[in-house]
DNA sequence: AACTTTACCTTGGTCGGCCAATTAATGGGC
DNA sequence: GCCCATTAATTGGCCGACCAAGGTAAAGTT
């Protein structure tokens, strides 16, 4: 098998019978609808000033007030170094303000700043704008049902990966 | 409005009224499912040298034999740039090799190393099993309807954002 | 009180991604 | 034949995300 010519693309390998996009489709689609929507949500947030990520974390932010770091890498599911650097670079751009927790000198507290406040319903519009683009031409019952099937998908992932102790 | 207490969490900005898990649902759950699904692949792939993102690349290599750099960027829609490192470091572990095109010589012909070629049922396999993993608990029916949901909402943000000459 | 464990955060490194700008080769128009 | 637009890749810089290791402070044990 290693001299014969074949078809070009065949045998590269072992003469391999399935393909690519039959071996997970949904795997595949749901990689391609991630980038996709991540690159989607960059634009709508281009003039904001914030790249994709550090929207969700700032609406935490702006929804639940001063927190320390411990809730933000809980509620965004993040790893602890990712949000601290997040977290540099959103108070160098002035949109985040850290101090010592008093009451816990390891901790620290995170909270928007004021000038912040002013992305706050520019990020809300960007969301939604994202939503109604993401789910253009569906009725209301496949959205629903979208959201119920992503829901069960996302408990799978989650509970299999076993690294949630409470979120699930 | 600095002094008072209030509830803790509230006015941290303006008195914002709707909250963070309400303003996209579906938008929320596609990137929490999107994280959770590349750390299983991730987690999938751990024993075979492959880091998330790579194994399609390598799924197309191993597919289609040899090609050129640009039927990669397409086939997986990634920026150049990306493609260009991916190889590089996927050359650099001996997974992929590039020689020049002889009728063209600004591109680049690439294709799977024989020694990949073990790790393709293995990959395979991981990617079937995350398949299972990601759909446990869904009918047949129910699979389906989440393919074509995505499928929607795909071709809804592919074709909004509009950077997609012919593959939509 | 002294020791051990646990929790909170940071640092350094690596990867996948993007954008902007560059180089090199091809191809079309004239 | 010559110039110019197009195409193929690369480089450098940036960000989100992970892991592994480290340092400091709190909580638990004895």
């Amino acid at each position: 098998m290693t001299t014969g010519r074949a078809t070009p693309a065949e045998d590269a390998c072992t003469n391999a019978p399935p393909l690519t996009a039959l071996s997970g489709p949904v795997s595949h689609a749901v990689s391609r609808v991630a980038r996709l929507h991540r690159t989607a949500a960059g634009k709508a947030l281009k003039g904001v000033d914030l790249y994709p990520g550090q929207e969700l974390l700032m609406m935490h932010l702006w929804d639940r007030g001063a927190v320390r770091q411990t809730e933000l890498i809980r509620a965004l599911d993040l790893d602890p170094s990712t949000v601290t650097k997040m977290l540099q670079r959103l108070e160098q751009t002035g949109h985040v303000r850290r101090r010592p927790d008093p009451a816990d000198r390891r901790a620290v507290l995170v909270e928007a700043t004021d000038e912040s406040c002013a992305l706050h319903t520019a990020v809300r519009d960007a969301w939604g704008s994202l939503e109604e683009q993401t789910l253009a031409g569906l009725d209301p019952a496949e959205r629903t049902e979208l959201l119920r099937l992503l829901a069960k998908v996302e408990e799978n992932l989650c509970r299999e990966t076993a690294d949630c102790p409470d979120r699930c």
